[in-house]
DNA sequence: TTTAAAATGTACCGATCTGTTCATTAATTC
DNA sequence: GAATTAATGAACAGATCGGTACATTTTAAA
């Protein structure tokens, strides 16, 4: 296997900058824990800003694969997907390793609209946008657009409410206020 | 006047690390920009740790007395008040300067969750959350302590949705959002 | 005007930062 | 088994990090 090291080093590398932050995690203790030495690092990746890319772009990946996955096991039909999204969130919400969104994070710490860091963070956010626009008009929302934005508004706000532990039960609260969004903007039929 | 240059270090070390972030912002530059010596600075703190705590405390104090200021301003019955807080975050997206919450950044940064930034920025959202729970009350809400974690849910992701600009009229889709919760969850007298 | 306090500039400390060099070892491929 | 490629360790570069020492100058109070 002969790509399988880059690979692992974008998979061990995302767990740390998740769990530590990316200016607060340096190169040399990246290579301590990885096991994986300075020098293959450098071979794979120009530079620390090229590392954070792939892993961002592995985390979109992960994230929206995981989170699309988990709607469609459910099995639900429209309507009912878009509020399952935040048992989804609750899921993760419990999960020890939980810190927060990735991409706010990102966001944070890179704040240059141009820096790549920040434009592939806000790229994330419009692909999730686009999913629950396209699920809120198979719902038969009657301005989709705008439920799946404020769906997103509900999420982003649990996400952060969560991290910052001042609410452990965003996620029910937020499915609250999005039960009460989507009685009002999709007619039943 | 004495304490003055303590206080000036303070307005012009918020504004430095809300627009650079807090890790990437040295101790060197921000002698540089703001004109004050290092050795002032450390005269007056013993770390920059200690430094971004009272630039954190600032922020606080600045923030809650803007927002409810204005909210004030209104003179509107505590039922509208919720919703206007909708429309004083719309003003603030629309500042140039606006680069998201400096709270949510901070708690971005320093995610262990002893340590002071985290524990202040924790904090500033819990006291957010108690006056608008007080509002809620006078508004006779169901159950206020619900409502208005909702609301601070729908607050703090419109900032991310700002901040992160896939969504520029995020206050907008929230205050919405916020009208229908309310409607629902305080009965017409 | 004298005295005390506050702020300054500059040079420095050791540690850490991203990134490189290079000779050596391990693993694949032919 | 030979040749090629991948990965390693360790030392190093130059810059920056947070923080200090100290002698000098500015400011304010007496």
């Amino acid at each position: 296997m002969r790509p399988s090291k880059r690979d692992e080093l974008v998979r061990r590398a995302l767990e740390i900058f998740y769990r530590d932050g990316f200016h607060a995690t340096g190169m040399d203790s990246l290579a301590a824990e990885t096991g994986i030495s300075k020098t293959t690092m450098f071979k794979h990746f120009r530079t620390k800003d090229d590392l954070i890319l792939a892993v961002l772009r592995l985390r979109d990946e992960n994230f929206r694969n995981w989170m699309f996955r988990k709607l469609e096991e459910f099995d639900l039909p429209p309507r009912e997907q878009l509020l399952a999204l935040f048992d989804v969130l609750a899921e993760w919400f419990q999960e020890k390793k939980f810190k927060g969104c990735m991409f706010i994070k990102a966001s944070a710490e890179f704040q240059e609209k141009t820096h790549p860091a920040y434009v592939q963070s806000a790229e994330h956010k419009r692909l999730l946008h686009q999913a629950f626009k396209s699920i809120a008009e198979k719902a038969g929302a009657r301005d989709a657009g705008l439920l799946a934005r404020q769906l997103l508004i509900l999420k982003e706000g649990a996400i952060v409410a969560a991290h910052m532990s001042f609410d452990p039960d965003a996620a029910q609260a937020a499915k609250l206020a999005a039960q009460v969004l989507i009685d009002t903007q999709i007619p039943v039929k």
